[in-house]
DNA sequence: CTATCTGCAAATAATTTGCATGTAC
DNA sequence: GTACATGCAAATTATTTGCAGATAG
């Protein structure tokens, strides 16, 4: 499924996407919607699995949350704040060696999905304070 | 939530994701059927969530599949097919360097998730024959 | 006993799809 | 002009939940 044809609705989400930090098909959909309100949920969710596919942006499948998007394509791992859903891109340390690891299966690796769970900067200081669920 | 008591159905469903690999909610409910057909699809689903919030099991959200379920709780990353969706563990190699690196964000990481995706070695050597869609 | 667990059926909610119309090229 | 793209609404499907009866400890 290639990417045919330069439409409006494409532009928009591409942009949307670039501006915004990790969003999921529907906070994308609400902020493409302050652009043009005529945009469907469906073209949303059909464009974004169309760039997914071509290798434009990244789809991430962080734990307990809906599918997010990531327009950086550089392999990089992230940070997933339980608490507040933050999403903290890391670039660089071990886990392009842990990529080389897959080699030991025998698999041919096209994609990597790195994620840490835990609790981010702002959350780790809020616990003590309020409830801490988490700890 | 904790596992207060010692039932039947947590049992057979704990036995059923042990001998099994990686296998989805669906997936454990039909097995688990087979022990005791009157066990329903909410209470696989009810059960698995309690198993893995007391850390007895992990969760794994494999890009393009339903969640599945780890009976091995240590560290490990995983390999993912794309095509016949065999899910391989891997032990050892970079990752626990690259868990390290999530301080730099100042992350407290409470578990981490690690998936590469793309073609077990049967399906590699199955593609030049058949119709090779995914290279 | 009684707090927890289960089955059932209905409710949610994300994502997908069929189809008729619109539009980029 | 025509193949691809879109909007709409309905369908699909994993997962969750309310509630009344069952059961472990």
């Amino acid at each position: 499924m290639e990417n045919k044809r330069n439409t409006e609705q494409k532009r928009i989400i591409l942009g949307a996407l670039a501006a915004a930090d990790h969003p999921t098909a529907s906070e994308l959909y609400e902020s493409v919607r302050l652009k043009n309100p005529r945009i469907s949920r469906a073209t949303v969710f059909r464009v974004l699995g169309q760039f997914a596919d071509d290798g434009v942006v990244r789809r991430l499948n962080l734990l307990g949350s809906d599918t997010r998007f990531d327009a950086r394509t550089a392999p990089h791992a992230h940070c997933h704040c339980i608490r507040c859903g933050r999403v903290t891109d890391v670039f660089g340390g071990g886990f392009e060696e842990a990529l080389a690891v897959s080699h030991i299966a025998g698999y041919k690796v096209f994609s990597s999905e790195i994620e840490f769970s835990g609790l981010c900067p702002d959350c780790l200081a809020a616990e003590g304070e309020g409830d801490n669920r988490y700890i």
